[in-house]
DNA sequence: AATGAATGAGGGTTCATTCAT
DNA sequence: CATGAATGAACCCTCATTCAT
């Protein structure tokens, strides 16, 4: 019944310490979470989470990293792999993943990126390298094989790939916001405007 | 309407010092921002600062509401009053709303707001209550006459007119975070969008 | 009867606030003593204290200068303008100074400064520079004259001055080491240093 | 006398890690030491530091035990052994005691005894019982011996043997201090200090 | 009304020490 | 014996807020 007061678990701690802070800073901002709840929600002493991560903003900046990502590198490598034809993928596989976004993490971690961005500027270049310039790239690509097939017309989109991922961030800010007071429903929401797009850019006849 | 020639002389205070905070606020966010520093910026001792504004957080809200509110109020009492057709609305006033909102400091509110909002409630709802809510419904009118008019089919935009400006937060964000990273042009981003929803939902013949 | 709590002392509060440094310091040296210890010796909060020095290291340096530099100013004044003959002086206000160091909280700031020195190479030349090298000087003059009058013949004395000095440490350190060990009298140590060192260089007859 | 030829196999482990702390409060001083780095110097774990050691300041007190006492335990016996005369021995062995000493690594161990000293007053105590009485009795064996033989006249010398020995802490110090500001050659400065009380004491004729 | 000196609770970080492995 | 992961008490410093002037 007595529990140890030391454990041994060196592997797992940085993400549990990684899973507690992204709580606590959804919860309450980078400001508002102090590093001793960090540890308390991980299970752990303050002490021991800064052998794993030298600053409280080092801590911020593992946590930001280490989610979204993943779920960006799948969509990725979905499109450049895909065998649907550009309209089946963007109402299929596309139309998943910006639906699942606003009821995942995702959501608060777009609010930290917002709220703190401006002060980690180094973590912004990060991102932009490492997830949203590449997404962009794989838009433009998925967009382009449909202009090649015949399926799409030329437009803008072939411009501005993000008219077509507009929504999903609307929604997880608008949910972040005004859930009490609205209830958006991001699924409908998010389809109405794909929906919008296809039928702005589809070839609509022979 | 006469706007008295002297003025600015004292009793404008609490403006000097609200328009201070916000830019402190901007720069640095709320937790960075040290009640010292507006006090310095609006050329105030704390000590008066503190007359005005019984806490940080109050002088917090009241930057919000005093800006942004004023602007909506416009655009509601232009929809409301305009002999215009819907299209030429959308394309006219609203468009250039849409577009001038990215490049005014509302950008820097939105930011704030994302980032405090959910530590302020009550800030969220007043804001519901006297801006959000407020233009939805203005928009649901808009479109709504656009259909009665005979402009536009019925679409998902009846109950979502969201979807009209979607690209006015998106570039917002985008712009926020991205900056040096990238040039999005939003004028013709969010025409591009405006565009797309109106081909989507204009009645094309006859 | 009630103490306000309040007391606007401007003037006075940096000397205040150094006297219980030093006496802080002093106690426990530099790593042993806490800022919160300090502001309550100085009967004051840790927040004024970090108005008037920014950090502690920036305290410890204040303390370090305010001291010991007025006591040798005055002997190098006192070389100077003096018209007595160089035995004269060497018996009189020479040894008067001599003597009263071990006994005076120079003591304690010689212990700082050697304990802490290697820590705050800026602070050492400070003191070499404004203090050290200086006083080094005015014995070199001294001696100089000593031996310009015909007083003393020329000796080792004239390049190593400091061979006057030396019990002068010796005292405080030993002091400060073996104080409940050993009762050194050092005034009758320093004086029986300094007749024999002018028994070594005076010349004798003639 | 026959030294062993395979040694340093394990077990001078205490010695090692002390040999480590040493140079490493050399370096930091007492509390900039941190038991991790003299761990890391000695090529050992903290933990078995820890079984050698009950604390940091245990350890430090090793420290200070272990070095300088040797040193002077030969000097001592020396006095006590040689067959040269007073004057000869402090001309011989005690000069080339006194100025290797401010080039040792002695050097050190007085900063630490002055900077950490008086929070360990059972140190003091063990130094003074140890190393400092018995050099005290030495010396004053030796004068008196001079005084004996009729070498020496009687002085303040017999009073205060330290006066023998004030440049030798004096150059420890002060290249502690100012070794970038000045270059003392505390061998010639030891030596005119040596060749001084000579001069002072010896009888001078038949 | 206006100032800014003064307060003190609170948070990030370090590091001597312990103990499961 | 040996390791180094884990603990938690301290300590420096900041800053919202108060109040004597």
């Amino acid at each position: 019944m007595a529990e140890p007061r030391f454990q041994r678990r060196k592997e797992d701690r940085p993400a549990e310490i990684t899973q507690a802070a992204l709580a606590a800073f959804a919860e309450k901002g980078y400001a508002g979470t102090r590093v001793d709840d960090v540890a308390k929600r991980a299970g752990v002493s303050k002490g021991l989470l800064y052998l794993y991560f030298k600053t409280k903003e080092d801590l911020f900046k593992a946590v930001i990293r280490s989610f979204l990502s993943p779920r960006i590198d799948a969509l990725i490598s979905n499109i450049e792999e895909t065998e649907l034809s550009a309209e089946e993928f963007v109402r299929g596989p596309f139309l998943e993943f910006a639906t699942s976004l606003p009821k995942s993490p995702a959501k608060i971690l777009v609010r930290l990126m917002i709220a703190e961005g401006p002060k980690h500027p180094d973590l912004i270049a990060w991102y932009w390298d490492n997830v949203v310039s590449r997404a962009l790239d794989a838009l433009r690509t998925l967009i382009k094989r449909g202009v090649d097939n015949g399926e799409f017309r030329k437009s803008a989109l072939d411009e501005f790939p993000q008219l077509l991922i507009t929504p999903i961030f609307f929604s997880m800010v608008w949910t972040l916001l005004f859930q009490p007071h609205t209830d958006l429903d991001t699924d409908r929401f998010i389809e109405a405007h794909v929906e919008m797009v296809l039928d702005s850019i589809k070839v609509k006849y022979q």
